[in-house]
RNA sequence: GCGGAUGUGGUGAAAUUGGUAUACACGCCAGACUUAGGAUCUGGUGCUUUACGGCGUGGAGGUUCGAGUCCUCUCAUCCGCACCA
């Protein structure tokens, strides 16, 4: 019979759902792995990156389950998200029934791959009672401070409808809809992810050597920290007067108190308190106003596009340490959300600075000297680098990275300002005005002000009766959902119509997972099982998460332990492994490129093991993919290649073989066969590369092929299936249950070194390193004999020469050197 | 600009501690079987040279008996961040 993929897969495929085959094991007490790929968006039909995604999960998943570790593997559903909103406005379906729909057809793709995933804990975010944790944690973490709401300047995609967290702004665009992100100031909700700042920067060294060092670096850069100086410049007494007295000065932040004496100007961002205070009392040109505010109405993308810009404000302040009266300016690329949205500016030794200073002809003084001639001869850009400090008082001739520490000493004795500790990260806003969302659990009371629900009315669920039409929020303009009683007073209030992000939902799935499915009911997340649990062993995604998703979710880890939901746990995810890109020609495959694969239409032709093999072979996991529908073909002909060979086998056990007395080819086959399931431990635990296993495999059935040998046939093939079940686990199971009654499939199979001997030993020969010929030599040879025959081999490069070294490197080669 | 990676045949890619560069696969070429084949099987396939040989892992140096691998410099490409004071 030949291989008919769709027969053995239906049938398998079957059998494993029946089986109830990858559900964990309740008892605690056995060894574990969790092994989790990313959840899928239920946007309707899987893509190839998916298939990839889960082809590498689901290998290394049966691998542990094979060495009988205790396994979870789960999939769910991450199912909010604007796409359902945006399918309900085109296709005027509801939200719900899309998203569920949806679910329900990709649930079915997915079985049709054979991956082995837990059937009892998949569940969907958009599920109420998923909600309902969520938004337990959500009132706790208002309880305990780290969430809080406050109306200040935001994201905002008209596109969307909403308001975006930073991570979520792309090159001042929404990550979403690429539409330009507009500045609006708004009330919003709010998690303290800056408390951990330190924290989540300081537990990425956890994380070295076990997630990519690419990811470490984005998400280091992104906390962006850095320490300086942090002091207060005064107004002087006719600039205090002018602002009414409502200002004694302003804050800045420097990494550089080194060049503390060559500040010659200071800057604010034009929303800075005093620039608005001097604008409200018209106490600029009414020109300077008009563009001060064009400034303010600009993001910060364009900002940087406009080039510097900036006005003196006509105010004055007072250097902390030599008492000169320094003017006040208003720059555009002082940014209002960084250091206190004011700086101070040492044009001499910063770029942006001199740039700035050069342009409205600011006065210059040098502090640091490095390279005094060049400085004289072309002051025409800042001196960034190291030096002696001069024209510095008391600091004169010291070191500058010496000074720094010394600087802020010295505000600090004299109570000028302190050394302090600044982050690029900014809280992580979590409003979403927008309806398919989980609702954040807060109601708006006339006399209590913003009450949390009470615990026991979770989970505050979304209406099902809403029109969507793209305008505005339809949470808001429902006619009576939002009314509501105070949880406090009873009075008449109003229900929170913002919903959460939904990256709130993919940051706390993992325990979610974690927790036996018999507790869903009672609770969010089960301490213990998490403490069994996890970490993840193997995080598997795309790397377009590396700073969104997984920092939010090291984040709410930390933030879920310290409000006593989980126990001590650092870290989330214990390993990752980002997968590359699946291309078409060069390209991302998208639906707007029209150059996708279709995994369906893949499977119906060549089945889920064709789409695995190839998945798995055609590059490591960690790099793109790019396809090729006739290297699809190839992975098709090996497992039917596969298949043939099973007329080959004589018995159903691991036979055992008398190596010695085995012919040439025979060994060679053996060895082959031995040096793929050696290669195995170190692909499937550490490398991921299982394109070498694959190939190694191939290697082993071509020796097979070169002989005739029935007892090497069984050896062999018992072998091969059970390093490929991972991989191909149809074909493979199918041929151990007809072959070995599936004794291959349990537990590990042992090396054994006596087939890497061979009779006889091929050797390269060098002469001066560059290889000239060949020699084969018995096993048993001596070294003397092996140089004898390599000596010969390579007579006619020795002529009028002495060999003056000779080097063995056994079992590879000889190097003669001569002279 | 800062940070992270990657450069090996026509293509996707291999290569323990430095030890026969190009395994495996795709493609291509030739042959076999076929009425036929875009099916299957077998063999060949780094470049160059009539040959002996020479040259080959982005480039230039270095260490070494020996370098894809280690060191220094350099070029190119990709990705992320980007006026963060």
């Amino acid at each position: 019979m030949s291989y008919s993929p769709k027969e053995i897969e239906n049938k398998w495929q079957t059998k494993w759902s029946e089986q109830e085959a990858f559900e964990p094991k309740d008892d605690k007490s056995l060894k574990k792995k969790y092994i989790l790929s990313m959840f899928p968006f239920p946007s309707g039909r899987l893509h190839m990156g998916h298939v990839r995604n889960y082809s590498i999960g689901d290998a290394m998943a049966r691998y542990y389950r094979k060495q009988n570790y205790n396994v979870l593997h789960p999939i769910g559903w991450d199912a909010f998200g604007m796409p359902a909103e945006n399918a309900a406005i085109k296709h005027g379906r509801h939200p719900k029934d899309w998203t569920y729909s949806n679910i329900a057809y990709m649930r079915k793709e997915l079985k049709t791959l054979g991956l082995s995933f837990s059937e009892t804990r998949e569940f969907a975010t958009c599920d109420e009672l998923y909600t309902k944790w969520e938004q337990e944690f959500i009132i706790k973490m208002f309880e305990e401070k780290l969430l809080y709401r406050e109306s200040t300047t935001v994201n905002w995609c008209e596109e969307c409808h909403t308001v975006l967290a930073n991570e979520q702004v792309e090159e001042g665009c929404c990550w979403r809809c690429d539409n330009e992100v507009e500045l609006k100031e708004m009330p919003g909700y709010y998690l303290d992810i800056r408390k951990y700042a330190d924290e989540l920067l300081e537990d990425l060294k956890l994380l070295e050597g076990k997630w990519p060092s690419q990811v470490l670096a984005m998400q280091s850069n992104w906390i962006g920290k850095s320490q300086g100086l942090e002091f207060a410049f005064k107004l002087s007494d006719a600039s205090k007067e002018k602002l009414g007295n409502k200002f004694e000065g302003f804050e800045v932040f420097t990494t550089r108190p080194d060049t503390i004496y060559g500040v010659t100007y200071t800057a604010l961002a034009p929303e800075h308190p005093i620039v608005k205070e001097l604008i409200k009392n018209e106490l600029l040109d009414a020109e300077v106003i008009e563009k001060i505010t064009a400034i303010s109405n600009m993001t910060e993308v364009e900002r940087a596009k406009a080039g510097k810009e900036g006005f003196d404000l006509g105010i004055m302040v007072i250097h902390p340490l030599t008492n000169e009266e320094i003017p006040v300016w208003m720059a555009n690329f002082v940014l209002a959300s960084y250091g206190g949205g004011a700086v101070m500016s040492v044009p001499t030794h910063d770029e942006r600075d001199f740039e700035f200073a050069t342009q409205y002809n600011l006065p210059l003084k040098y502090v640091i000297s490095g390279d005094l001639e060049s400085e004289a001869s072309a002051p025409n850009k800042a001196y960034t680098g190291e030096g002696t400090l001069i024209n510095s008082q008391e600091f004169n001739g010291m070191k500058n990275s010496e000074a720094k520490a010394k600087i802020i000493e010295e505000f600090e004795e004299k109570n000028l300002g302190k050394g302090t500790t600044n982050y690029k990260l900014r809280n992580w806003g979590i409003s979403r005005q927008r309806y398919w969302g989980a609702p954040i659990p807060f109601v708006h009371c006339e006399s209590c002000g913003l009450v949390p629900e009470k615990v026991e009315n979770l989970p505050i669920a979304l209406p099902e009766d809403v029109e969507i039409t793209g305008e505005g929020n339809p949470l808001e303009n429902h006619p009576t959902w939002s009314t509501c009683a105070c949880p406090k007073c009873g009075s008449d209030a109003k229900r929170e119509t913002d919903t959460l992000d939904t990256f709130v939902q993919s940051s706390w799935y993992q325990f979610r997972y974690a927790t036996d499915p018999k507790k869903w009911n009672e609770c969010g997340i089960d301490k213990d099982d998490v403490n069994y649990w996890l970490g993840v062993d193997q995080y598997i995604g795309g790397i377009e998460h590396a700073i969104l998703h997984l920092l939010y979710a090291r984040f709410f880890t930390k933030a879920l332990r310290d409000v006593g939901f989980i126990e001590d746990l650092k870290e989330p995810f214990e390993n990752l492994l980002t997968q590359g890109m699946v291309l078409m020609d060069g390209a991302k495959m998208s639906k707007s490129k029209g150059n996708t694969v279709d995994p369906d239409a893949l499977i119906e032709k060549y089945g889920a093991d064709t789409a695995r093999l190839f998945t798995l072979f055609a590059a490591p996991p960690q790099k793109e993919l790019e396809w090729n529908d006739s290297a699809v073909e190839g992975a098709f002909r090996f497992i039917k290649k596969l298949y043939d060979r099973r007329s080959k086998v004589g018995s159903n056990e691991l036979p055992s073989i008398d190596h010695a007395s085995l012919s040439k080819e025979e060994k060679l086959a053996r060895a082959k066969v031995y040096e793929a399931l050696q290669k195995s431990v170190d692909v499937y635990e550490k490398t991921f590369a299982f394109n070498t296993l694959i190939a190694a495999c191939m290697e082993a059935l071509n020796a097979l092929d070169k002989q005739e040998n029935e007892q090497v046939w069984t050896e062999g093939l018992y072998i091969i299936t059970h390093l490929l079940e991972p991989i191909i686990p149809h074909v493979c199971t199918e041929l151990s249950e007809e072959l070995f009654a599936s004794k291959n499939l349990a537990g590990k199979i042992a090396i054994l070194e006596e087939v890497f001997v061979q009779d006889s030993i091929t050797l390269g020969v060098a002469v001066n390193g560059k290889r000239r010929a060949e020699i084969e030599v018995d096993a048993g040879a001596s070294k003397e004999e092996i140089i004898a025959m390599a000596k010969e081999s390579i007579a006619k490069w020795l002529e009028g020469k002495n060999v003056v070294k000779e080097i063995l490197v056994p079992n590879k080669m000889v190097n003669l050197v001569v002279k």
